[in-house]
DNA sequence: CTGGTTTAGTACCAGTCGGTAATTAAATTT
DNA sequence: AAATTTAATTACCGACTGGTACTAAACCAG
C-alpha cells in the first residue's frame, strides 16, 4: 500500500516493547541502544519514528494508560456497582496488573513518581499529572457516592481518595519489591475496612431510611 | 596523629552527602564523578577509602538506617506508651523523614525497592532486608500489643503489620511526588483508623467509658 | 529498465560511565 | 635532613550514552 520500501517492525509493537522496558527498567536505565536491540528497530528508525528518547516515554506512558491505568480509572466513575464493590475491584485491578507473570512488575506511573529525579521534567510533570487522574476519578466516585447515600454526609471525600490513591502506591511498590500475591490481597482486604460505607441503601430496607437522597444512582 | 599525610575531607562526611545524593537521585543517576564533585574526594580517594560504588551505596544505606529507619523502629519496639501512640508516631515519623526542607523527598529504602532493576543483586537484596525489618518491628509490636490486651487475640497481626508497613511506602512515594505536608498528616490520620485499639486498658478512664469512640475524632 | 520515495543499516560523533595506574604533595619517624 | 607513610591529583582506560549523517536496500509509478 504504501509507496517505499516496507516496514520492517511495526511501530505500535516497537512502542508495547518500549513501554514494558521503561516499566520495568525506568528512564534512565533503559538505553536507546537497548531499546534497538530489544524492538529489531534500528536507533535512526526510533528517532524518525517516534523523536528522542523523551518523547518514546511520553508515548510510552499514553500506551500504559490507555491499556492498564486508564480503564480502571473509567470503571471506577463509571460502573453502577455498589461503591464497596468498585474500590475493591480498582484494588485488585492494581494487584492484579502490578502482579503480572508476563511483564514488569509494580506500576508504571509509581515508578515515574520514584524516579523523577533525573529525568526530563516535562516527565516528571506528566507523571505527577496521571497521578492526579487516579486520584481525582476516586473523587468523582466518592463524591457521587456521598450523594446518593453510600456514604455519610459528612464523610471527608478528599481524604477519602487521597488514602486510596495511596493504597495504589503501596501495593504498586509492595509488587515490585516481590511480595507474595496473597499478602497484597490481604493487604486490600485491610484498606478495604477504611470504607465507611452504609449498608441501608438497599431497596428492601428503604422503609427504614429517613434520609431521602437514597434514589439516582 | 596518623602518620602520612592529613586527610582533607573527612570520609563520614562523604558518606552523609553520598547518602543524600544516592537517596535524591538513585543508583544509577548518581555517578562517581557526581560524587567526587559534590564532596570534594577525588574518584581515587573514594575507591581507596569506601570500595567501588557498590560499596559505597550500601554504606550510604546503612547510614540511612541508623540515622532515619533504625531509631524508629527501635521506638516502635521498646516504646512503652499505648499501641494507638506508637504506631501514630512512626507514621509521623515517616512523614517528618519524607518532607525535610532540607535533604531529599521520601525514603531511601522505598525508593530502593523501586529502581532495584539494573542495579547489583546485592544491593536489591540489601533494600528487601530492611523492608523486611520495619515489616517485623510492627509485627513485634503488634504481638505484644495482643498479649497485653491493646489489641483482640483474634486480631491478625500479620496483615496489621503488612498494612502499617505499606502505608510507610505509600507515604514516602506521595512525598516524594510532592504531596503537601497537610495531605500526609491526613493520609496517617486515615491509616490510623484501621488500628482495631482496646479502649479498656486505661485505669483512669475505665469506668466512665462504655462507648470506645468517645475520644476525639 | 529508470527515477522517485520511503525505510533499514552502518558508522560515527562528542560526552560520560565506572574504575585505575602513576605521580606528586604533605605529614611523621628515624 | 633523609626515609617512610599516607593521601591528593592528574591523566587515562575501554565501554557505553543519546543522537545523527550517510549509504544501501526495497518498494512504487512511469
Amino acid at each position: 500500500m504504501p509507496r517505499g520500501r516496507p516496514r520492517k517492525t511495526d511501530p505500535d509493537a516497537v512502542l508495547e516493547t518500549a513501554m514494558k522496558a521503561f516499566w520495568e527498567r525506568g528512564f534512565e536505565g533503559t538505553s536507546m541502544n537497548d531499546l534497538s536491540s530489544m524492538t529489531g528497530m534500528a536507533k535512526p528508525g526510533l528517532y524518525s519514528n517516534f523523536g528522542d528518547k523523551e518523547a518514546i516515554y511520553a508515548k510510552a506512558m499514553e500506551r500504559y494508560c490507555s491499556s492498564y491505568a486508564g480503564p480502571m480509572l473509567e470503571d471506577l466513575v463509571r460502573s453502577d456497582d455498589p461503591l464497596e464493590v468498585v474500590v475493591r475491584r480498582f484494588l485488585d485491578g492494581v494487584v492484579a496488573a502490578a502482579t503480572e507473570t508476563m511483564g514488569p512488575k509494580g506500576c508504571f506511573v509509581a515508578n515515574n513518581l520514584v524516579e523523577c529525579a533525573g529525568m526530563p521534567q516535562s516527565l516528571e510533570a506528566l507523571g505527577r499529572y496521571v497521578d492526579e487522574q487516579r486520584q481525582k476519578a476516586l473523587s468523582i466516585r466518592f463524591q457521587s457516592a456521598r450523594k446518593n447515600g453510600e456514604l455519610h454526609e459528612d464523610t471527608d471525600v478528599k481524604s477519602l481518595a487521597e488514602f486510596y490513591s495511596g493504597q495504589a502506591l503501596a501495593l504498586a511498590v509492595m509488587a515490585r519489591a516481590g511480595a507474595p500475591w496473597a499478602s497484597l490481597y490481604r493487604f486490600v482486604d485491610t484498606a478495604m475496612s477504611v470504607l465507611p460505607v452504609l449498608e441501608d441503601n438497599d431497596p428492601e430496607e428503604e422503609e427504614y431510611v429517613e434520609d431521602p437522597l437514597w434514589e439516582l444512582r
